[in-house]
DNA sequence: ACGATTTTGTTCTCTCGTTCACAAACTCCT
DNA sequence: AGGAGTTTGTGAACGAGAGAACAAAATCGT
């Protein structure tokens, strides 16, 4: 399920709270969500909640993190290195949620060698040897728009199952390769969307 | 609609390309969705298309960025000037779709005065009056998760009445108050999760 | 030891969104 | 001009997901 980091995070917070056991209205708060859809939620993972007391934090805890395979690392190769895969790369929630970038790499020829959070910008040709090296499942892709399906292909041939697309384009790939898209545009977008409707309600209502 | 953004997006694609006049089916292969729900969202409009022939491409874009707040330039104030604030602030794709960054705050003293994207970062303490010289309605969070409630409540009492969080933790804000968040490690934990799960079953099936 | 109370796990219902399917409408060719 | 072929707009069926509601189970107080 799409809601368990969110699940997992407001149990970091509340453990760091001191909090030992939460009912599921305490966690559903924090998380931001319906008491029932959580239980149903967490119901799919096993019962690991006790009827008339609640969850033990740090048990439920782990129990997700190791459902959603955050008890391992996950090593992570960043395509484009220009300024949204340089703020990744130095990204601390990368590192502390598992995720490890064992490799930056760019087309540019001109910003190879460069270190970038303690890491050297290679070669994109390099994809295979890396991949291969280190076992990467999961790519992520914060090039311009124009060559994003071009890395896709090539991490996917590379042996890549898993893309994190940044870029402003619908990816096609392969039925057993994931994909998921982050536009951080759409989002400011919907506020003007919405920032827009209201102004017009206004004007039509008065 | 949400999906809105991703209708221009992709019908500005097709104009770079020189396609005057689209069929739903076209449009839908390049927003990546059904053809039936496009033509429904269009629909909720107006009819901006033509039977037997298809949607101008230029009109129905402009239609649809004149619905969603597009045609006009949104001021954005950008809080907390980290990795993501520094990314977001040189981020061309705001500039392009009409955000933009009219103010850089942070609560760090030592970083005041410093220049980022062309813009000088000011005190956090100064938000009102920018909020109320540039009429800013959109606020953007990059604090860390331990300041965003507090910017949050701040922002709203500026008078900026839409949010898009970037750190980690659920706002609460009043009813009239749209918050739209993204979490960027969110998105990688699904995709781990989607890795052990297939992990998993390998195993289980073996 | 037993009832009262709390809280989980689950069933049931309902609403929303998606998809299918078709009628209306427009163009093009003859 | 008229029919064949497309394509939109929309009504209807379908399915998934969300929330309410309740039964099972555990604790606590007496």
């Amino acid at each position: 399920m799409a809601r368990l980091p969110v699940y997992l995070r407001a149990l970091s917070t509340l453990s760091e709270a001191g909090t030992a056991v939460c009912s599921s209205e305490d966690l559903a708060a924090a998380a931001g969500v319906n008491s029932a859809k959580l239980r149903k939620d967490l119901s799919y993972l096993g019962s690991y909640g006790t009827r008339g007391v609640g969850y033990d934090v740090d048990y439920l805890r782990y129990q997700i993190a190791r459902e959603m395979g955050a008890t391992r690392d996950w090593p992570v190769v960043i395509v484009g290195i220009g300024n949204l895969g340089h703020a990744l790369a130095n990204y601390s929630g990368f590192r502390s949620r598992g995720f490890r970038v064992v490799a930056l790499l760019d087309a540019d020829g001109t910003r190879h060698g460069e270190v970038v959070a303690g890491v050297v910008v290679r070669a994109f040709s390099d994809l295979h040897v890396i991949v291969r090296e280190h076992g990467v499942a999961i790519g992520v892709i914060a090039t311009p728009a124009a060559a994003a399906q071009d890395v896709a292909d090539r991490m996917v041939d590379a042996g890549i199952s898993s893309i994190l697309n940044f870029a402003p384009t619908v990816l096609t790939v392969g039925p057993d390769v994931a994909v998921s898209k982050v536009d951080l545009s759409k989002e400011l977008q919907v506020l003007a969307y919405h920032e827009q409707r209201k102004a017009t309600h206004q004007e039509t209502a008065s």
